[in-house]
DNA sequence: GCATTATATAACCAACAAGTTAATTAACCA
DNA sequence: TGGTTAATTAACTTGTTGGTTATATAATGC
């Protein structure tokens, strides 16, 4: 299915891309620069393709300068994984095990002091 | 390839499955659970592999009771998402393109006043 | 022991992803 | 005009993903 999320998340699912994103957080560069460090490991076609996999699921904006592709990060799509994170940022920190696990199980009992609750996990 | 994040970033790349992470957030659930929103959709096979696409990446831990199978969110695995995010978070974050931009591009000047720089993206 | 409930496995299929080589386009340079 | 550089497209192969149906396992309850 292509969901835009899908598509990015599918399209940091795989390492060489995400070196590429890496790369170009470091400034523009174009395909073959971002292709440099794979070239003794795969084709210039197969670099391509990763680039346009990134640049379809938004991660990347691709011009064009003479012959070359300058491309540069895209916040959009990052964005939106950040704000699909958030989500679950409670479940990652640190302090969730500890403090935040316990505050909730406090407030949660002085709102509603039933046993058995089937969200019993979220607290 | 099987690198840890490779895996995790591929199993949040389906919908169904972030609809899980989604359920589970809200506590603990049986497979049947999870499945459920699903099951017009989908056979149960189908749901039971959906879940061990996000075992095995480490987003949920599954445990045995009687013939359930609880699962419940693994925290380590949205961590290390988390983590590899942390170092994009300047290029989504709102104030990027503005004073955050210029901030770079005035530090860039003072050490380095050539132009036409081909780094000219990471000022 | 036997039926029921919950989940898992096997065998299969269609669609897609990631790579290849060979050929093509497009811009620049002399 | 012709050659070089940068990137793309085409055609193909191979492996993986996401689904199916049918069958099997495993724990519970009578």
């Amino acid at each position: 299915m292509p969901d835009t999320l899908s598509q990015t998340f599918s399209a940091l699912a795989d390492p060489t891309r995400r070196a590429m994103l890496a790369r170009l957080s470091r400034g523009e560069a174009s395909i073959s620069d971002l292709g440099e460090p794979f070239r003794k490991r795969m084709s210039l076609p197969a670099i391509t393709k990763h680039v346009k996999v990134l640049e379809r699921a938004g991660l990347i904006i691709k011009a064009r300068r003479a012959q070359q592709r300058p491309c540069k990060l895209n916040p959009e799509a990052l964005k939106d994984v950040a704000n699909w994170m958030e989500q679950y940022r409670q479940y990652w920190e640190e302090s969730f095990d500890r403090l935040d696990a316990y505050l909730k199980t406090v407030t949660a009992a002085a709102n509603e002091p039933k046993k058995g609750d089937p969200d019993e996990h979220a607290k």
